[in-house]
DNA sequence: TGCGATCATATCGCGCGCGATTTATTTTCA
DNA sequence: TGAAAATAAATCGCGCGCGATATGATCGCA
């Protein structure tokens, strides 16, 4: 039994890639009356959260490498958003703290995320329900992923 | 009663955001190996289930404009794997259509479909039921985004 | 018929993501 | 102790996505 071609459609990464490309489109404007691209909106939220963070540790929480964060990194302190300081004890290590000016953004930011969850058209139970199933999903993938 | 500030792990669009990221990580060597990146494989998957479409056509099924996918197929009609010709009735509108070489790779294509399918570890039944929670994100997402 | 509006595609510049490589520092252990 | 290995970040180049704008073709309508 033969089964018609898959379109794109029929498959979930798709469904992820539209959904995303979705999502930050509607986070655009928002986003962009703050001065904030999306992947610097979640550097800001991961900072946040707990102020002080390496490159590295950046990275492993956002899915992202120094080739990525260098650049992006710079350009936030270029706009006075973080600052980036060399570890005493060991060079190697580049840690990044709010600016004032970052920690000011948090209240319009947290409107924000107001709005986008509004936009969800979801209740609070059924978002966290789709947010962790799809956590999962990555999780799942990333562990299949490293051995190639 | 106040909240804790909501962390990455919180949030819906990160979930989406990393979960694609990952995905496109777990295609990448394979569609790598058919000189594709994943975009270029939306189109083909695309033009497989119907071929010659326009450039709008193209936008319209994967949420792209011109200015992403003009770029996009002249490097893949200079990789030959498709043709780009005006309409000879309506010299605004381009057809884009597979070439043999594209039409070749459809059945490795399948088997990376398959792998991709087999590493989100999800039965037939719940990945269906995720693309099309997704999916209906995605439009809700759009639905509010048009009236900024 | 002609001219402004509309439409389809293309062009340009910028900020990601990331493979590949480099630089600089720290660790390991012979 | 000192040379090789490991580690953290940075650099480079390419292909997206997309806002803004341009180009050229077609349509609407006076």
């Amino acid at each position: 039994m033969k089964h018609t071609p898959l379109g794109t459609q029929d498959l979930i990464c798709f469904a992820l890639y539209s959904a995303t490309n979705a999502m930050t489109r509607l986070y655009r404007p928002m986003l962009s009356k703050l001065g904030l691209t999306y992947p610097q909106y979640l550097v800001l939220v991961s900072l946040w959260n707990r102020d002080g963070k390496t490159v590295g540790q950046l990275g492993q929480e956002l899915g992202l490498e120094s080739n990525t964060l260098t650049p992006l990194l710079k350009r936030m302190a270029e706009a006075g958003l973080v600052t980036r300081e060399r570890s005493e004890h060991d060079e190697r290590v580049v840690t990044v703290s709010l600016t004032e000016k970052a920690m000011a953004l948090q209240a319009q930011a947290a409107e924000i995320m107001g709005c986008v969850f509004d936009a969800t058209g979801l209740s609070l139970t059924d978002a966290k329900a789709l947010r962790d199933t799809i956590f999962e999903l990555r999780d799942t993938i990333q562990d299949r992923t490293a051995q190639d």
